[in-house]
DNA sequence: CGAGCACTTGATCGCTTTCAATAGCTGTGG
DNA sequence: CCACAGCTATTGAAAGCGATCAAGTGCTCG
């Protein structure tokens, strides 16, 4: 998880290239976010917006995991959004934060300062049009997130959010139709609880659950390796077809 | 809440003209939509759309009130939106329905076939990025929903609602600043407890706690008034202010 | 070796659900 | 006019699930 030195990559050769709000660019309107653009770097746990501060800047993560997450005055934190390589944080139009986010792995964002991102924005909808389409796709997100936070099982939360990494990983790596899934977990127990309305301890026991049924299993504390997908998403309470067609 | 027929209402003469996917329309770009468009009408209780179904069409809710709900196989609903008038429904780009569309009253619809409609949208940047704008500000509706369903106990839950509600009326009825809200409750118990994640008995039990504790006063089942505001804030969890600057 | 951290496990408590009965209202039909 | 069905809402009693409080384990790093 060492971070590259990001300061000169061009934004043809970016990982990123082809999911990111830039996505749709041609290589002339690359150019202008090239001459915009600055990488900047978080360690993991750092901050790197807190909710209600000022932003000045709008970007996309380029490597690593980020969490977005709202907090009551009491301390009781909801996870509202889980940011990976190429998700765009801020919103173009408003001056503050609305969430607080935290790098949960060494992160490289791509960043633009807002107000001339938003002007290349005003004149680029290849730009904009990207970015509603993502906004879409993450808004269908925390839809979904809203049926399990609402009326899911505590064992249901756990294997939903299993099933969720499980299926982004099996989209990253291209791997076999039907191979047993294996992946790491990016998060702590705590952030697996601030992200499925639950306690860490209610975490531990329903992975420990999960794990003494057969339906994962742990090398370690984050290894975890899926036997039988439509298992999984049978436990999430998911109809166990909807996860076949990608 | 007799619908007026709409069948020939101009664009410019349209009560969410101002607020509507169209807002930022010119009178040219009005023309255009105004030639695609057409209005439908649903009865309370009639389904408008339901998820997984092909959707030939996109719109606005003109008048009344519909829900976006999810369900799972053994009947377990999620209220994901309330869509009220000026709301959009339908995903540019997308083929099926991903929610039931529910009319909870009797509802006014301006649509557009899909097709069409994308087309006048590729070339109408104010279209495009008016949906922009509105997405985001879903999404962050549904995000702090996120925190009441995850983290907020029945009775945080219940006040969180009412306030939305009562801020809600009072954003369009223009009423005095500090003014004692009254308004009439658009939901169900059960429409609530779908939207709270609750049962419908926790619902009446909590809506009668805080009758109990002068939080709210009600007439009849449906009718309530709010004596104070600040401290409906405070019940629901929520940092006295925010509401306070609208 | 000991401190610190992430995680696990146990025991108990309490809030929300579940099951069940009842009340109030509206519309229909004898 | 009253009886009754159908619906929404309220209220009670009991059960269950997840939270809370509290140890204890295993690992990493000084």
């Amino acid at each position: 998880m060492n971070s590259p030195t990001f300061t000169h990559v061009k934004c043809g050769d970016c990982p990123i290239r082809h999911r990111a709000v830039c996505a749709r660019c041609n290589a002339d309107e690359l150019e202008e976010l090239d001459a915009i653009k600055y990488y900047r770097t978080y360690e993991a746990g750092q901050t790197v917006i807190w909710a209600g501060d000022p932003m000045n800047f709008v970007g996309s993560v380029v490597s690593g995991i980020a969490t977005l997450t709202q907090t009551m005055e009491d301390g009781r934190t909801q996870m509202v959004g889980l940011l990976l390589p190429s998700d765009f944080v801020g919103r173009p139009g408003r001056d503050g934060a609305a969430y607080n986010v935290v790098a949960t792995s060494d992160i490289v964002m791509c960043c633009f300062r807002k107000k001339p991102f938003e002007e290349v924005m005003a004149r680029t909808p290849h730009i904009a049009h990207r970015l509603l389409e993502m906004t879409l796709d993450e808004l269908d997100a925390a839809r979904e997130w809203m049926l399990v936070l609402g009326r899911k099982t505590a064992r249901e939360k756990i294997a939903s959010l299993l099933a969720i990494i499980a299926r982004r990983d099996a989209s990253l790596s291209q791997g076999g139709p039907q191979a047993a899934m294996i992946f790491d977990l990016p998060l702590t127990r705590e952030a697996m609880a601030d992200y499925l309305g639950l306690t860490l301890e209610t975490v531990s026991r329903q992975m420990s659950a999960l794990k003494r049924d057969g339906v994962i299993q742990l090398q370690g504390k984050r290894h975890v390796t899926i036997p039988d997908m439509v298992r999984l998403m049978d436990e999430a309470g998911d109809d166990s077809d909807g996860g076949m067609l990608m």
